[in-house]
DNA sequence: CTGAAAGCGCTAACAC
DNA sequence: GTGTTAGCGCTTTCAG
């Protein structure tokens, strides 16, 4: 079985505390002995015991990250970001998926929390307003930072200011000489209706309207894209554009419109959000709001590590920039590449 | 802070461990008292101190899973899957990522360990043949399977039987009708190996052969399979069929094709490996094998729980079927859809 | 059926 | 500088 430090102590002579010393490099031990030690340690393969430093000092070192899924890239790409910052720092992420599940997300916290994990990053499938949740982490004195998803509850918040991706998109799809713009929603969360209201905000903006029918519930995976572009390739006043939650939505999108016969970008343009590793290698490449995934990784990383060091306090929103990228789903002739 | 089991007890006038007993169910406490103390556990939200709790049994109930990164949606399903199977029974899954880095997955790996992970899922970047790594989780005692790539070493593992991979999808190209048949290998490392002897096998028991030239060296990610694919495109004797060690490479061998002027399949039929979650939006729907990514999740996990519960000793081997998956990218005249 | 004693591997506080 | 004592929160053992 491992070595523990009471063998090597034993091995030398020492006492087990002289050990411990010189394996935290305390100045309170001499330069022979600490030499001593450390050779001894490294020729056993010596590893210390995280489990019982935990129990002692009551950190375990250990950071939870909540998602809804790991298959959507964004999250693949959070996670890394987060991962990136906190591996020289010697945390380890625990990634719990909660499959978009309020219950299942309740009983992963309560899980990663009786793991004593010093934070947590949540991208919450909570309802909006539903802050049970995160009173119960509040209890436990564990720090948090939401990412993505706000639920409407004040805390420290990583994202993108998702009204200025709903206005960014349809402002695109207003320049690409579209006139009658649709928005395929995401689900009830509130980064869609943050880009609902960007996309209402930017037609009353620039003088135009969404008739009855133009906005249409959807989901956050393709086949709700594509049911819901056939529900609106039925209207009498058929879009020109369309606005769709993300990209997945977006390619599923595409795919009804091919299907009746009707060409992307010439005949509807679409517009999707989230950058998928994959946009550009679709059918049609698809024109997308970049959320910086990666960034609000580390962002949160970094804010959560500042949190569990005390080096800040309070609750704090990062709010990062949405940036344009237009492919050819959008590029039309007179279209602006902004 | 939290509520211990002391808090527990001294609430009830009775010893720490009788609260230890009810809690976890012992036969020896009367049912009287286990009711009692489980309503004012549940009444005082206590969590049991897991770190605690692994201190004494040994067991943390967690186990590491290692891969190279979770951008693929291969890896990411692989997760998936081992988190469903383990959840029920309360363990949890650290998940490392190796970026393809062998020394950092050597670090990573002794971090898990370090951290005193039940067991170890491992899709390692190890160059062929090296055990070092494998010989240090040995010393430790942990159990651990390997999934994806086999790394040459005797232990267990849960993937697909590659050879068959490779020879699937060369003998669907050879009854599609192709003549020159070409194949853009992986990374250096033993899945790439048994594809191409798969490819090599196949066309040796149809009758044909390689000419120079129609094997090249590729990656794993899409920019290689464009490059790669651009060197074949000037070979004098063009390939009519193209075997991809995976969906990004076929992706990016397709982008190639077509930038030249090419059709896909008509004029070069393109087969990959991994049936991505969306290949089938892809510009031209990538034809692919299937490699159960959820299905080597599951396995893997089961095989390891019964490991770490000592229900299975030894080494076994889990190969799980290949699944040929036809879609546009090789949907030719005269193709069959096997 | 209940609880006192010992200990998991380590560290903080204090003596020597 | 070094070692002794105590204790983190829990479980195992065994006496009552």
């Amino acid at each position: 079985m491992p070595v523990r430090m009471k063998d090597v102590a034993r091995d030398l002579k020492v006492s087990v505390v002289t050990v411990s010393k010189a394996l935290r490099d305390r100045s309170d031990i001499s330069e022979a002995t600490k030499k001593r030690i450390l050779k001894r340690v490294r020729e056993l393969n010596y590893q210390p015991n995280w489990i019982a430093r935990s129990l002692v000092s009551g950190r375990t070192h250990t950071i939870g990250l909540v998602v809804p899924d790991l298959m959507s890239s964004f999250f693949a790409e959070v996670a890394k970001g987060i991962t990136e910052k906190v591996r020289p720092l010697h945390y380890q992420v625990v990634i719990s998926i909660s499959e978009e599940s309020p219950k299942l997300e309740l009983e992963e916290v309560q899980f990663l929390l009786a793991r004593r994990v010093d934070g947590l990053v949540i991208a919450s499938a909570q309802p909006f307003r539903n802050t049970a949740l995160f009173r119960s982490i509040d209890e436990h004195n564990v720090p948090y930072v939401l990412i993505d998803r706000r639920i409407g509850v004040d805390a420290n918040y990583v994202g993108v200011n998702n009204e200025a991706v709903g206005q960014m998109a349809t402002n695109h799809l207003i320049n690409c000489g579209c006139h009658f713009i649709a928005h395929i929603c995401g689900p009830k969360i509130d980064t869609a209706a943050g880009r609902l209201a960007g996309y209402r905000k930017a037609l009353s903006q620039r003088g135009l309207s969404s008739p009855p029918g133009m906005i249409v519930p959807g989901t956050h995976e393709d086949a709700g894209g594509y049911r819901a572009m056939q529900r609106l390739l039925k209207l009498r006043e058929r879009p020109d554009g369309v606005f769709c939650f993300n990209d997945p939505v977006a390619a599923g999108a595409v795919k009804a419109i091919l299907e009746v016969g009707l060409r992307v970008p010439q005949d509807i343009a679409v517009v999707g959000v989230g950058n998928v590793h994959y946009s550009d290698q679709l059918r049609v490449p698809i024109s997308t709001v970049d959320q910086s995934s990666l960034q609000t990784g580390r962002e949160a990383a970094e804010l959560l590590l500042r949190l569990i060091e005390k080096r800040a306090r309070g609750t704090r929103t990062i709010l990062l920039k949405p940036k344009l990228i237009v492919r050819d789903s959008s590029a039309r002739n007179g279209s602006d590449p902004r």
